[in-house]
RNA sequence: GGGUCGGUGGUCGAGUGGUUAAUGGCACCGGACUGUAAAUUCGGCUCGCGAAAGCGAUACGCAGGUUCAAAUCCUGCCCGGCCCA
């Protein structure tokens, strides 16, 4: 714990990159106790993996652990078997407690990619909210009002739009400052599409006769699209899990003007080194693909290690830029197929005969560098070739 | 509960009895180009069999029906929006 900041530049220390603190003052009235604050944050076990965007606040939470405070990874699963809101303004439906455990299970490991676990508090909120009875929830739900909820600018787009609002989702975000009351928290954390039902959480408390909590969110890391935030439903995610291959290259794929902000939130680099950034492209002084490789190289050094991280620089730039064949690569056996399409399928390059077949004929397919012009030809090399689809799928096929 | 409109391919959205897997946008895949997996541009985008021309199967909420022929008409059911109660 550091001893010579005071209150106040802890407070703006460890709220450094955030969108919203609700409030900072409060913030430094609390480190001021001198006690260990009790921080949270919730995550939903709806997808199995995390990604780079869920690790903008993963960080944050980190930063409070290294702080010296009671840091909590809550895991909704009871919320997650009720079903909830999703900001994809659809209804997600209920996940089965199978899906749930297995989900569950990952979470907590890829977390320890950016959280120190040994020192973080793994909770459920199963915990306290299956043991509500109808008459609780009765009492919790007449403290807000639908008018409040309707503020809100995903149900208010929702209802003028006349999508589907099931009532259950009202009562979602009423779950959520239960578990802030339930564990008596002093500072929640989410990404900055979670801010209303962090605010909602501190009326709640008072109510119990709490301390209401400070509330601070993260910006929320754009996807490769550029367009829509990071999401693994949407396709346009970096996994904390991804092969440093993948890492690399999706890094790459990302529009110029999401440069900086990658550098930021997903690289980790410093304020002052981004603005540097900026200017410098602003200027033309330097080149955005080499700042890109700069920060994707940091990225998968982070989770992967710094040899992996050259390893994929150097991957990237034989493989998608030179257009080489790379030196390594799986194997398959050709058991038996005799039709090249037949083989791409059996490398799980297409998905069926059909689409094979499509991509011979668009000259997507290579044998030892030489293109497939006929969608029926067969496999004729006599030992292992490399099949190439496109320009980043390969595979050395053994007969 | 009553009225009314609607449920189409990964998604959005045309299409209202007849060469046809179904216009188009987006997404996705591939070619060219490029510093780039960006932008642009061109092409592809249900599955199986066949060397190929082709043949066959499945598809417009679900189940039946009418018809030589239905995503398109009829009946029932399921689901949803809006208005009224």
């Amino acid at each position: 714990m550091t001893t010579t900041r005071t209150p106040r530049e802890r407070a703006a220390f460890l709220t450094d990159g955030c969108d919203h603190v609700e409030t900072l003052s409060e913030l430094a009235q609390r480190l001021e106790t001198g006690r260990p604050l009790r921080v949270y944050l919730g995550l939903d076990p709806t997808s199995a993996d995390l990604h780079i965007g869920h690790a903008v606040v993963l960080r944050l939470l980190q930063r409070f652990v290294e702080d010296g405070h009671d840091v909590i990874l809550l895991i909704g699963d009871f919320t997650a078997r009720i079903g909830d809101p999703s900001g994809r303004n659809a209804l997600r439906p209920p996940l089965s407690t199978e899906q749930i455990e297995a989900n569950m299970q990952t979470y907590a490991a890829q977390a320890g990619k950016v959280l120190d676990m040994s020192r973080v508090t793994l909770r459920y909120n199963s915990e306290w909210l299956s043991k509500l009875t109808f008459s609780d929830i009765y009492k919790l739900l007449s403290q807000t009002t639908v008018a409040q909820m309707l503020e809100r600018n995903d149900f208010k787009q929702r209802y003028e739009n006349g999508t589907p609002i099931a009532l259950h989702e009202f009562v979602y975000p009423v779950a959520v400052a239960y578990d802030s009351v339930a564990m008596n928290v002093d500072v929640e954390l989410g990404g900055s599409d979670q801010l209303f039902n962090l605010l909602i959480s501190r009326p709640y408390q008072v109510h119990a006769g709490q301390l209401p909590e400070i509330c601070i969110t993260v910006p929320l890391l754009e996807g490769l699209d550029g367009e829509k935030k990071m999401s693994k439903s949407l396709g346009n995610h970096i996994g904390l899990t991804d092969p440093p291959n993948d890492m690399f290259g999706k890094t790459m794929s990302i529009p110029d003007r999401l440069i900086p902000r990658y550098a930021r939130l997903a690289a980790w680099w410093p304020a002052e080194r981004v603005a540097e950034l900026e200017a410098g492209l602003a200027a033309g002084r330097v080149s955005p693909m080499d700042e890109k490789k700069r920060i994707a190289e940091d990225l998968v050094t982070m989770y992967h290690g710094r040899d992996a991280a050259r390893t994929a620089r150097d991957w990237f730039e034989r493989t998608i830029q030179r257009r080489e064949i790379p030196a390594e690569m799986p194997e398959l056996p050709l058991g038996g197929h005799s039709k090249v399409a037949d083989v791409i399928v059996a490398a799980k390059f297409a998905e069926s005969k059909r689409a094979a077949a499509r991509l011979i004929g668009e000259g997507a397919v290579k044998i030892d560098g030489a293109v497939v012009e006929d969608p029926a030809a067969r496999w004729t090399a006599t030992g292992p070739a490399v099949l190439q689809v496109g320009s980043r799928k390969f595979v050395r096929v053994i007969p």
